[in-house]
DNA sequence: CTGGAGGTTCCAGTACAGGGGAAGGTCAAG
DNA sequence: CTTGACCTTCCCCTGTACTGGAACCTCCAG
């Protein structure tokens, strides 16, 4: 299987997979006599989890991670459970504080729909913000 | 007063002052014989808003844009609001998407609360995820 | 044999908000 | 007169996940 298959198949670019190659998410391709790199169809199930991973918010790091426990031969399942922990417990900072700005551009919203230009002094710029 | 004391007031760098000035936030400041640069108390709240902006999420490009209309000498009141408004709005797409992720990720680690290594296949490289 | 669609490498750039450090000028204190 | 703290400009680097383009090679159809 070519790359422009590959990139085809698994819904990404062929820049994309040697980008992803050169970071050692995938393993080097066999090369074709012309040099052509050759994959076998185990690299669309890598693909996938790739794919898994990203959507769960991993980063391309993480994920090389859970690759390369797995390139050893040992089962990830562990390190897995830890990195989602890890991410549901940065998930729910990030909702926190995101929902304690929410609630504070309201207000500041709120106020600003009333505008009285004359009160904003040039040096605070906005009395809005 | 010098960069450096404009820096330790304001809770900055020196390099972020000159960052700001290169990038239109701060207008140029006079500079002494010497060449330094010599700051008016003014920057003292332009800075202040600069951080409130980004507090309230709001990028350095955003924050210029109103800063140039209230150099224009109008009050930027409505932009503002307006500003506000949309950040409101991406707050509230991000806290959905964070949330349904936040469920997925839960759900997927409760099941890897109880591992099967033997039915993950390296194909698929972790059942978990 | 030629054209076009693929492939190859390598270099550079994107957005974001700065940080690191070199080479040199300035100023007040000792 | 020198030391040390501060200032200047300059260019490159950080992290993230790619993307664009140049110059060149290879394969297949017409």
């Amino acid at each position: 299987m070519r790359i422009g298959e590959l990139a085809h198949a698994t819904g990404t670019t062929t820049k994309t997979l040697r980008f992803y190659e050169e970071q050692g998410l995938l393993p080097p391709a066999d090369r074709t006599q012309a040099g052509y790199r050759d994959y076998t169809p185990n690299a669309l199930g890598r693909l996938d989890f790739i794919h898994r991973g990203q959507a769960a918010g991993l980063t391309l790091a993480q994920i090389k991670q859970i690759l390369t426990i797995r390139d050893t031969g040992a089962a990830p399942c562990g390190h897995v459970r830890d990195l989602l922990t890890e991410r549901i417990a940065d998930l729910d900072t990030q909702l926190t504080q995101l929902t304690t700005l929410r609630n504070t551009l309201t207000t500041l919203r709120d106020q600003a729909a009333h505008p009285e230009p004359d009160t904003c002094s040039p040096d605070q710029v906005c009395r809005y913000l």
